[in-house]
DNA sequence: GCAATGATTTACT
DNA sequence: GTAAATCATTGCC
């Protein structure tokens, strides 16, 4: 089943990210659908400075993170590689959580194809950056609805122990100072497509 | 207007 | 292990 803006736009990202984990992220482009379960998140607030909204300063590039939960925040980052964010809580509360990972479910072929791989190994959505090109997700779904678009989150209605998911700091974002330590990542514990 | 830089991946030494 | 690829966004360093 489809997740509702009642998930979405509630006021703990960090349940949120935690709750995403087992959840299905799905795409629908050309009439392919892909998708996978989601096996690693990442929490981030305006509160904390790994944030682009940090301060709750918008910009240009941040504004959808300031709008409405339930909608997709995507990014171009280091030049080449798209990342997507779950924008979460209510308008002008700028939260969003990023999914880092997936276990490869439906449409298999079109994501190796996407990837420009012949075989199926964790090298195809182990990765932020991998995943999106997987799905075929660019900049054109920044702002997107994930509620009613070619691109969602369903419950698969999989139930996930709190005790299988495992918190660690996130990735990547040393020069957020002291904010970088905070154990925003959620992982399923012992799944082999989580990055490394 | 311009230069610095990143929520990364990949290839190469 | 280290470095290059590569560009939108950001702030004027």
């Amino acid at each position: 089943m489809k997740l509702g803006e009642d998930f979405y736009q509630r006021k703990n990202v960090l349940q949120i990210a935690q709750q995403l984990i087992g959840k299905g992220l799905f795409t629908k482009s050309n009439g392919v659908t892909t998708g996978g379960i989601i096996v690693e998140t990442e929490a981030y607030s305006w509160k904390e400075k790994g944030c682009h909204a940090y301060g709750a300063k918008k910009t240009q590039r941040n504004a959808v993170m300031f709008d409405d939960g339930g909608l997709a925040y995507v990014y171009l980052c280091y030049g080449m590689h798209h990342l997507f964010n779950v924008v979460t809580n209510k308008a002008n509360v700028a939260e969003a959580v990023l999914v880092r990972a997936l276990e490869p479910l439906v449409g298999i072929e079109e994501m190796k194809l996407r990837r420009g791989l012949t075989t199926l190994d964790r090298q195809l959505t182990s990765g932020p950056g991998k995943l999106t090109k997987a799905l075929g997700i660019n900049r054109t779904f920044n702002g997107k609805s994930l509620l009613n678009g070619e691109i969602w989150i369903d419950d698969l209605g999989t139930k996930i122990s709190l005790r299988d998911i495992m918190a660690s700091p996130r990735i990547g974002i040393d020069y957020a100072g002291e904010d970088a330590a905070l154990p925003w990542r959620y992982t399923l514990k012992g799944n082999k497509w989580v990055s490394k």
